[in-house]
DNA sequence: GCATAAACGAGACGGTACGTCAGGTCTTGAA
DNA sequence: TTCAAGACCTGACGTACCGTCTCGTTTATGC
């Protein structure tokens, strides 16, 4: 959102419930309107608030959208339901839940599409959302380690870059299941991933 | 497209050159302008035609994008290169190679936002891009399992699940690698991937 | 409307029911739809004709609606009343009768706005519709004349401006009056304006 | 125009420099290029204004025009020249060399010929530019009365409709004349129109 | 009687203007 | 200084007509 540490201690001051009221308006407003549908003026009316006010908040569409999105996924944790690919389909269904939530299935695509051409704005998404959610990786890999079912890595890049490729694999394919081919992510769904991710293709292929 | 083949065999025959010219135009705007700074006026003016000539063709800016992209992916070929990992790899790289495009980049992400609101365009998308690659898929699996590498399918229910399910890996892994961590798809990438792919991740992960 | 003396003597002839179809459908749309709502591509529907058809007649709507509206006015005729007042009050109710046509009364006046930036338009109008109607001046005072209710003109050019005025006259009053000030043109008015004409504001204002 | 006496009196009120810019634009716009080739985002432009704020103000060109053209009608006037004849005459010259700029030209018969089909257009009409002149008449009369030159009215609904007929028959002749026969009103045409008004037809015909 | 040539219907074409809408900025007066 | 309100400029939208241009078809004449 918008930092300002350095404190602009005169006037009055910014109203702190406009700020929430923003972004749940957008929220709603995704849900009833859908990225291309969504007007700022409309967020305004719904929120309560100028249409000023909303623009010395957020720059445009785009970084309004981002937050307002990037909230939805906070959400998301890692209980330990105890092995390694228990702990995998219990992220992948919390993802997928989030992701069939109308306010982020269109949100979230669009600001990608954006993102593309404006790199401003691919860093804020990174930080916003797409960082912020490795951490689920790292928290896995490391009780995976504890339990023995991963070995300890030995080169820690090699390690890393190891998080990122597992991080596309999951992420990309749920959202791809679930945005591009607009199929259920339920269980079933689940477990085949989860086979095929930790025994390979061949081995998860050979008997059901 | 538009299926013509109930024939309005009178008045002027639409002009054929124009079609193409505008789809050119497409994404010669898409590369210059991206998803959101293209204009349905600009696109006509570049391809020479009037603007009621393109709204006679498409409904709008989405389908028209789709079919701009669609062709786009008609190149994905699989040549044999001897092994299972080794087609994968190259699909893999083939595919990114297109993605890296920048008529691609924004156009894809940004249609299919829109077609998470818009099932007819969502029908448009899967049957003009997605399914038309899911061959890659089958015929990857046939040449795996004449070689001997894949078990022939036992249940045609499970198989196609399992067809489906790795479309997902494969496209899902690229695309977020592409379009949303914004990291190139190079060799090593995709001989990692194929890896867990194949292997599964603890045995990728164990000896790299 | 269009001179067809220099004969093109071979090919399929033009065909006779379409002039008068279009003009038909014109009169017809003027009523439905006024000058403004009026379109070629209507008229051509309404006609049963194509759009090239009519084009190959007409220039344009000026055109088409001055020959449309200009056939209304040639039915004003000045049946021997006996006295000049009498002709006057009939030839102004007359006319009325006509100007109170839906088809001629947006029509007029639009093909005359155009006529001001328009000199082709303006003659066409003038040969078609207004001098036409100069006969009836004309022949009113002949009559009146050979009753010994008007002296016999003494110097041509003169008599020539009469005419003119007179047909000024009495055309814009009731022009104006149905049109401008938007009140019927009945019996009395006619009176009174006759009584005015022909004994001058003063004596007319005397004794109703 | 439109009435604003229920004062918004909240936000950024309306720019009052650029109603009348946009008045001066349509009148340069109509000289230029007439009635039908008058734009209203060419208006726009020549007055330095969004299309969207002249929308906030008129409904569209009629609208527009006829508040451009009214006010070139206030400032008709009639200076006492001693007699009626001469008042007459005045006028006339006035009025006449007011429609003989091409503002006036074919803006108001376009407008007129609207009207024929809008009522509310003709009410704004009427308000605006027919009933706001017709005071030339009644001063014009009173002043005659004093002069002896009329008689004073005995009926006054009589008196009432002979200002009117009066009304029509000046206005009526003149833009006849102006704007159909497009002959100049000079002098000697307004001296033989005022002699056939005040003395009819006969008199005025018997000697030159 | 059969070729020629123009007219015909249909409808696509390149244009231009329409009237509306959203984005983002600016100007009020009140808080 | 912020706020709500709303006017402002900009520029794209999708539609409607314009007048022109192919098409394939029809219809009189003239060789």
């Amino acid at each position: 959102m918008q930092s300002r540490s350095s404190a602009p201690r005169t006037g009055r001051p910014r109203s702190v419930e406009a700020d929430e009221a923003i972004l749940a308006a957008t929220r709603a407003a995704l849900v009833d309107l859908g990225w291309s549908g969504l007007t700022l003026g409309d967020v305004a009316t719904r929120a309560g608030v100028a249409k000023t006010t909303l623009y010395r908040r957020w720059a445009g569409k785009n970084e309004l959208v981002v937050d307002a999105v990037a909230a939805l996924f906070d959400e998301l944790e890692l209980p330990d339901r105890g092995t390694l690919a228990a702990d995998i389909e219990g992220v992948v269904l919390q993802f997928a839940a989030i992701l069939a939530r109308p306010e982020a299935r269109s949100g979230l695509l669009a600001v990608l599409a954006e993102s593309t051409r404006d790199d401003a704005l691919r860093e804020r998404i990174r930080t916003s959302v797409v960082d912020r959610q490795k951490r689920l990786v790292l928290e896995g890999r490391a009780r995976a380690q504890a339990r023995g079912e991963l070995p300890p890595e030995s080169d820690p890049s090699t390690a890393d870059r190891t998080v990122n490729l597992i991080f596309d694999m999951v992420a990309g394919a749920v959202v791809h299941r679930t945005l591009v081919s607009a199929e259920p992510v339920d269980e079933p769904w689940a477990r085949s991933f989860t086979r095929v991710l930790l025994l390979g293709l061949p081995a998860a292929a050979s008997h059901p």
